[in-house]
DNA sequence: CTTGACTCTGGAGCATGGTCCAGGGTTTAC
DNA sequence: GTAAACCCTGGACCATGCTCCAGAGTCAAG
């Protein structure tokens, strides 16, 4: 098992055939070598590659931030704390978020509780501040 | 001032001309009544309407989201609850991307604590683990 | 009368993260 | 030997929410 091609990939890493040439196109993933044919061949360790990919994508990276992680990673000039600094902006930018959707959430919550439930459109509440409140 | 131009209603509304014409085409606004040459011709309430999308998109609702709502508001059949259910499950929605978010956040804390900040990157437990821990 | 500001249409383009398809060639299993 | 399964390329397409463009017409001021 050493040679994989690109549909063994998929089904191991849990992506799919589409994606990986999509990665390598985007540059996330290196050429891949080809056989006589032009079948792509991989290593086993680009499951580990896009096993990285997803895990960076769940923690809220975006696809061009994980191309400079990883340029990052085979860089070995690089250091740690240039990584734990990309960390640390992505915890901020995340807290952000978090706080700007706890506004939004609040003033929905206001929003409900004030309104009956009952009665006709035109005297909805909910409806009436998004008309004229200033939200946030 | 009572039959506005296009420029004007961008100029009140904090929108652009062509955010309007697009609005139009997406059904979030009626289509304008033209003069002989062709201009857009507006009631000033358009600016209130506009000024509903922007607010609801503060609080999240996708544009499509805001095309039923105003359909609500605009029919008079229907009830202030059912406005109601709409924003306790927009709320609800944004409620679970706020815990994810907090999820992916712990994670990032968790593992800045762990990285040295010094050192090469083939150490780092951030990239480490985004190889091979499972998150979430 | 000309200049500049304004408006029109239809269509393309942007970013994001892919997905899908046609029309081919290749490999594998029976 | 043939059918199924696999792979290739290039390009189109999806949703979202706009933004920009060319090329043309309109309108008001000086």
């Amino acid at each position: 098992m050493n040679a994989m091609r690109i549909g063994q990939i998929a089904r191991h890493s849990g992506t799919s055939i589409e994606t990986i040439r999509f990665y390598e196109r985007e540059g996330l993933l290196e050429k891949a070598c080809r056989t006589e044919a032009g079948y792509r061949t991989y290593r086993p360790d680009v499951i580990a590659r896009l096993r990285f990919i997803k895990q960076a994508q769940a923690l809220g990276f975006t696809l061009k931030e994980i191309k400079e992680l990883l340029s990052l990673k085979l860089n070995t000039d690089t250091h740690c704390g240039e990584v734990r600094r990309r960390a640390e902006t992505k915890s901020r930018d995340i807290e952000r978020k978090i706080e700007s959707l706890n506004r939004m959430k609040q003033v929905l919550v206001k929003l409900t509780t004030a309104c009956p439930g009952r009665g006709p459109t035109s005297e909805c509440p909910i409806l009436d501040a998004m008309e004229t409140e200033e939200i946030e």
